[in-house]
DNA sequence: AAAATGAGAATGAACGTTCACTCTCAATAA
DNA sequence: TTATTGAGAGTGAACGTTCATTCTCATTTT
């Protein structure tokens, strides 16, 4: 009984950051207004007010739900049987698969974050993570020998977070980009900076 | 006479670029007011209103003064005796040497190009300029068979600039980014991947 | 004197937020 | 069963503030 009422207060705030993660994805932070997102929603400012006490929390939940998810899609890494593998998934899920819409709110946190201090603070909480698993996942090919033993992990980290953000923006800013026709290079590209020189062509046999 | 008449409201203009500039920099086109950007360029609102139609005509006006600023910079390549040495130059002109407001501001443009259509023209005006460039530079790399034949040349330019969003945004959002640092392992990725097969290591000698 | 340049108060719209209120409905009292 | 109560979901007009823009008037230049 008690857990029902709960239950639908949370499904209720969950309801609220979808028509606003859609709001904010049409038309920016700043230039959505409240009113809008109740509009969306479907339900009256002063009730919105009831489960979010600000515009700013309703960012910051969006936030947060993001960071869960990007978390969670690692285990893609980690099922891979192979490291490239496992790397291309990713790519994939993140760079090709996601909606329009849900890349423009990527970017829409990013840029929000850059003067909005709390906003920095929660984005910059959910890079350090990104980042770390980024780098345990570097360090665990290494430690199997997926991938050459000389390259700085530290930067090479650096490189794949790059080359996401810079696909994601490419996505969202430009209309004729197509993930699908530029993952390939990338994915070559990162292999010929990682992979061992004997194993650096895609090899279809696995033994040597 | 007239000249200088007419010379001295281009100064003033770009004075109030400059200072709209800066206070856009800081706090992005919407948090930024007029109000502040007059008290940045030492100038009433009403005056202020005499020079520039509007905040979007600031925008604008920047947007413009950037997009000469880039096109303008694409004479380090030509003037490279070698394509990827001119690419390096490119990069570090583009990536290390500008500023971090200059950086932001980019940032900023982008993220709002995303909304305000008659900047999304604009700024895919720019964009289009800068790809021109870019499919030129490979075009006449690949004539003078400096890169491989085979690939994809428009695109390699989606990734060029994808490469060159990348490492703006990990500038404008991750404080501890040192571009000096992944700059080096980007050009050996680009390297990689359009380098002819033999010469594709750094090569000293430059015959063969 | 006429025109250009400048200042800064005024304007009105839009925004995030609040507040006083109503509606719904399950639990209790009669 | 029917009437009463009470809590919390929901409403939407109103508030104070902020903002881009305009208006009026003073000063300087030609």
């Amino acid at each position: 009984m008690l857990e029902t009422k709960t239950q639908r207060q949370s499904d209720r705030r969950s309801e609220i950051l979808d028509a606003a993660e859609r709001c904010f994805a049409r038309a920016g932070f700043h230039r959505a207004s409240m009113q809008d997102i109740c509009g969306e929603a479907a339900m009256s400012p002063g009730n919105l007010y009831r489960y979010f006490p600000s515009k700013e929390a309703l960012i910051a939940g969006i936030c947060e739900r993001n960071r869960a998810e990007a978390v969670a899609s690692f285990v893609l890494v980690d099922a891979a049987p192979e490291f490239f593998e496992g790397l291309a998934g990713l790519a994939r899920h993140h760079l090709v698969d996601r909606t329009q819409d849900e890349v423009a709110l990527c970017s829409e946190i990013m840029a929000e974050s850059r003067r909005h201090p709390d906003i920095a603070k929660l984005y910059q909480d959910i890079e350090k993570d990104i980042r770390d698993r980024i780098a345990g996942m570097l360090k665990q090919a290494a430690g199997r020998d997926e991938i050459r033993q000389d390259v700085n992990l530290d930067a090479a980290a650096s490189v794949l977070m790059l080359l996401g953000d810079g696909m994601s923006w490419r996505r969202s800013v430009d209309p004729n980009f197509d993930p699908e026709k530029v993952l390939p290079l990338i994915l070559a590209m990162v292999r010929g900076l990682l992979a061992k020189p004997d194993d650096e062509a895609p090899a279809r046999g696995e033994k040597s």
